[in-house]
DNA sequence: CTTGGTTATAGTGTCGACATTATAACTTCA
DNA sequence: TGAAGTTATAATGTCGACACTATAACCAAG
């Protein structure tokens, strides 16, 4: 399970953390419907805990903007639009070309060779057809490219905030995501001109990739019926 | 004072929501220096409310940057060090390039309007020298385009999270700011590329502009003593 | 005098209870 | 019957108290 890797509590000490990631994951796989209204009550008799402590996990998921509060109201779970969708792909385009460019500056050698050995695991599940698992693949280029910009604050705006939601998304489009041999290919070309050390092309290229990826979802958007709670 | 405006927040009808924007204030304006360890029972009993209302402040302020929080240690006003304010510039680079792209492409004729009035106080203020309002225009012209992309998550990444963060150095290096006129020259040039609806050379100008601020930002940082606490 | 361990203290994490607000159900009047 | 007002209920906001953890002070042995 490489799902919920890269968050920055490896070993929650303490129990609104723990409830924290229990909810976080539950929200990603659908457990919990998007758009729910939180009871605190309710949901704290669940987990067997104190209201307080679930407040607090609250907050921090409202925070990976999987929830959002109103005051006097409550907290629901955040639901899922085309509209939303289409802003976080225009802020990757933005974050991630930056990304890819810092990376290609600072990538150390170590990096590099688990990239490749990234897309060798791609290429190797595109001729399995196991398209279940291409997600993980793609969230982990994506993820290394990300962490090869060594400028933390971007690592932990995209990594602990936006692909929460990208996560979020993905669990509910997964239907066919046959774009993998496509998707190979422009990891390949953002790989190469990444060891070239070429900033400026990787940055291009990774803003033409997740273009793409936006038309592509786009499409399926397009062909799908409108889902209602 | 346009210095708060921008804020999710507007009436705070809860304690804690009340509580947040003081200390944000406070810690934005100085009033609590950075790097300060946070003792919650002695900031609970200063502003005569409840630690619980006061923990759920801090974690507002967590959200914004603007405090950091360890499990069973406690929570510290942020520090700030020059590789943040790069890795910060870095940020604003690649997203407000984007958000000048998507004003382009968005701005309604009023905005645009408004845009040009931010301009106009600008140019009026250099000619009278007052160097100390000018970060307020230029946080007010910048504002403006963000708001223009119209891209929700942007707007809130940028002026919610990510400007708590810009206002909190500008109030530690506003010493001589005088870079004025030279940023007005860069404004205007990204103003005429969004009235003339050129998504691109607005991108361009505008992580242009964005990379010029850092270059300078740069230069004022080696030549001053560094301040320890 | 220094170092290791022990105790004391302050601080954070957690909880249950009360106050206040929003919502649902109900009653009453047109 | 429908709509407005009122009451009742449930949920959120707030608080003070207890439990546990980390740090500081202290003491003892080398």
């Amino acid at each position: 399970m490489a799902f919920l890797t890269a968050c920055k509590l490896q070993d929650p000490v303490t129990i609104a953390d723990k409830l924290f990631l229990d909810l976080r994951r539950a929200i990603l796989v659908g457990e919990i419907p998007a758009g729910k209204k939180i009871s605190e009550p309710e949901l704290a008799a669940a987990y067997g805990v104190s209201r307080g402590s679930l407040r607090e996990a609250i907050g921090k998921l409202e925070n990976c903007n999987l929830v959002t509060r109103k005051p006097n109201i409550g907290a629901r779970i955040i639901d899922f639009s085309t509209e939303q969708l289409l802003e976080i792909y225009q802020i990757r385009e933005a974050t991630e070309g930056m990304a890819a460019r810092l990376a290609a500056e600072h990538m150390t050698a170590e990096e590099l060779v688990h990239l490749r050995k990234i897309l060798e695991r791609h290429h190797a599940e595109i001729a399995q057809h196991q398209s279940y698992s291409q997600h993980d693949v793609d969230l982990d280029f994506h993820f290394s490219i990300i962490q090869g910009s060594k400028n933390k604050r971007l690592i932990r705006m995209l990594c602990q905030d936006l692909y929460d939601l990208v996560r979020f998304y993905r669990f509910r489009l997964k239907s066919g995501f046959s774009r993998s041999e496509q998707a190979f290919q422009e990891h390949n070309l953002i790989v190469s001109a990444i060891e070239r050390r070429d900033g400026e092309m990787a940055e291009t290229l990774m803003r033409h990739h997740i273009r793409a990826s936006r038309d592509y979802a786009c499409k399926l958007l397009e062909q799908m019926p409108t889902s209602d709670t």
